[in-house]
DNA sequence: TCGTGTTTTGACCAAATGGTCAAGGCCACG
DNA sequence: CGTGGCCTTGACCATTTGGTCAAAACACGA
């Protein structure tokens, strides 16, 4: 088995296309769902390839979820604690929304393992999450008392970012079932959450 | 094997038992990853019995998500046309609240069918679902279109409802992960769209 | 071009899993 | 208290699936 770090072009190449492969089928139909075989044909390679890879399929899911933890992370850690409060919390869930739309496999991905009581991800959530998220609340209870935005629970704030705008990636097909075809859930969404929290946040 | 509609009074404690069960293992697991075994152990029952009951796993599953639908879509039905408009959206939110502190498993199981693509609901989606959103985002057009709440999309409203309230059900493990413990998150989201929904309502 | 280390794969395995079935147990009613 | 039908189950089966392995194919520097 090749190391973790890989070392030739063909190994960083392959590993890639794995990786995205299995983003593909695992984020469509969970871990339990996915089946080796499925990531090998939409990699478009043998599944004792994958397995030269990596050393087993929970190996693959782990490496996916730890890769994506911190790409997940980088709107909240942006979030800027000289800047504007509304501008920057309003910025915030813009970036979130924007990754719903341009990144639905990672939240799908996400949403599956939490939904499932996250048996792969704890630490991580109670460890650096929180951490992240203690560290921006505090920016924001601080806003709150010095009176430049509203005086809500920061903790929540952040919960009703996360999920509004995730709800448009991982609840896509309901969104677009109740919609009908021929609009834009994203884009309306958008204009609708600059509202909601323009209003929130107003001292 | 016993009709769907059970006729003696094992078979109607019987069913009762199993779906129970395979809530519990369907919600924990999604469709995929529960197995029969798993939910004849819960039950109590070997796992033939399960199918003296039901003919198989999946019609198991869709029994599950068929009942639950007309459940989850009561508190909706409920909103009052000729109610007070502000009141009525805030008794919604409040309702869907409680669903997600009495009936967590419900709402798991919804959103791992939903998360994969809702492969065994997109017709009730595109149906009731959808039929009955939109009688309803007329009738918060209409209260708008009268100034009596501000001018939103009633569809994501009703979106930002069910993200808001569901997120609470859905990703508890991460909620309780980031706020620790000692905390009531249920209690504490209450007062927080409370507060949400009246700013973003009002006219 | 050769030789060595890397990459790929067909064939295979053991365990898990959805589902079947025939036989036995049990309950209710006459 | 007997019997017909309802309920339960141990044993079994076919398929799926994660994973192994030895051998073949290939890449590439000397």
């Amino acid at each position: 088995m090749p190391s973790a770090r890989p070392r030739t072009r063909i190994q960083t190449k392959n590993r890639e296309t794995i990786l995205d492969a299995a983003l593909e089928v695992f984020s469509q139909h969970g871990f339990r769902g996915a089946t080796l075989d499925m990531i090998a044909a939409e990699a478009g390679l043998s599944k004792p390839n994958l397995l030269y890879y990596f050393p087993s399929k929970e190996a693959i899911h782990v490496t996916l979820l730890s890769q994506l933890m911190n790409t997940w992370l980088d709107p909240l850690r942006a979030l800027d604690p000289d800047g504007d409060p509304v501008a920057e919390i309003l910025a915030y869930a813009r970036r979130k929304l924007e990754m719903s739309r341009d990144f639905p496999r990672e939240s799908r991905l996400f949403a599956n393992e939490i939904v499932q009581g996250a048996p792969r991800m704890q630490a991580a959530l109670a460890g650096d999450l929180k951490n992240l998220v203690d560290e921006k609340a505090k920016v924001i209870r601080a806003w709150a008392a010095e009176g430049r935005i509203a005086d809500i629970d920061p903790h929540h704030l952040i919960f009703s970012i996360w999920s509004l705008t995730q709800h448009y990636a991982d609840f896509d097909v309901q969104v677009r079932a109740v919609l009908g075809t021929g609009r834009d859930p994203i884009a309306e969404a958008d204009l609708f959450l600059d509202r909601l929290f323009r209003r929130l946040l107003a001292p």
